[in-house]
DNA sequence: ATTAATGTTCAGAA
DNA sequence: TTTCTGAACATTAA
């Protein structure tokens, strides 16, 4: 499910290993399964990748890159089940990728393992990536949006909050589980319209965005049920066990401790909320 | 045995 | 222009 948190646990941990390495190789793991989307044509890419340093780890949003000493850029996109890797992984079969890397400490991999195969890989020379991940194409990383980015995009929409929340381009990271956790924190009703809220609803919000983000770093991400999403050494994240809402429908409110929370369906997507903590629009 | 659901993104249609 | 729908894929629960 990699999220912001997720993302960025990825790169922690992958980046001492990756930093001021040589990728040595880059090879498709033989999987049975459908291969991942790749651009440009893989014979190509990995011509291009090979034998170049990693200068640098970073996140774009939910997507890890790779700053090659080529000046090119390798922009990994988990999606939904996508993972990197030290060692181990959860299960053999869905291994997609490795990278044979020679640093400091000698030999090392890192593999991209992906269940469900949705995940990409893309090349881009520094040209393209300025166009690709240009303002127009992505909104600011929510760990780094102004207030007034905030106000002025939420004032831009109707849709409800928690649509936006998920729309890249307002607010890149955020996905569906934080977007549930953040509304609640937040007291705010998933339906309603963005425009309809007011700045102090907003501001307050805007600080519930980097404040469950950054926790949920701390606390290395969300494991769910399905123990899909793990750390860069195959271990479980911590922060479903601080999880208000999201998946908790029918259970009670851990913040009121009174009513049940619901869950609906919003742009075709689970939302989960308290009907008495998370009001609309006013104030 | 079907069908619906699962963390994301994007093309194409309304 | 903005917003909505469905598809990409593999697996599990109902």
């Amino acid at each position: 499910m990699p999220e912001l948190p997720e993302v960025e646990t990825m790169i922690r941990g992958i980046r001492p290993h990756a930093r001021g390495a040589e990728i040595v190789e880059l090879r498709k793991c033989r999987c049975r399964c459908k291969p991942n989307k790749v651009s440009p044509h893989w014979t190509q890419l990995r011509k291009r990748v090979t034998g170049t340093q990693i200068n640098e780890v970073t996140r774009l949003a939910k997507r890890i890159v790779f700053e090659l000493s080529s000046g090119d850029r390798l922009v990994i996109e988990p999606r939904m089940t996508g993972l990197l890797l030290l060692e181990d992984a959860p299960s053999k079969e869905h291994l997609r990728f490795e990278w044979r890397l020679a640093g400091k400490g000698g030999e090392r991999s890192i593999w991209f393992w992906d269940r469900r195969g949705l995940g990409t890989m893309s090349l881009y020379d520094e040209d393209e990536f300025a166009v690709a991940f240009g303002p127009s194409k992505i909104g600011p990383d929510a760990l780094l949006m102004t207030f007034s980015e905030w106000k002025a995009a939420c004032a831009r929409t109707k849709r409800a909050i928690k649509v936006a929340l998920l729309d890249q381009k307002m607010v890149a990271g955020i996905g569906n589980l934080y977007a549930s956790e953040i509304l609640h924190i937040s007291g705010i009703d998933p339906r309603c319209p963005a425009n309809e809220l007011k700045p102090a609803k907003l501001l307050r919000m805007a600080k519930v965005i980097v404040d469950v983000l950054e926790t949920a770093i701390r606390y290395e991400g969300s494991t769910l049920g399905d123990g899909t999403y793990r750390n860069a050494l195959n271990a479980d994240g911590g922060y479903q066990n601080q999880h208000r809402v999201y998946a908790r429908d029918g259970e009670i409110c851990l913040t009121c401790k009174k009513t049940p929370i619901e869950r609906i369906v919003q742009a075709q997507r689970s939302t989960f909320f308290c009907p008495r903590c998370q009001r609309p629009a006013t104030r």
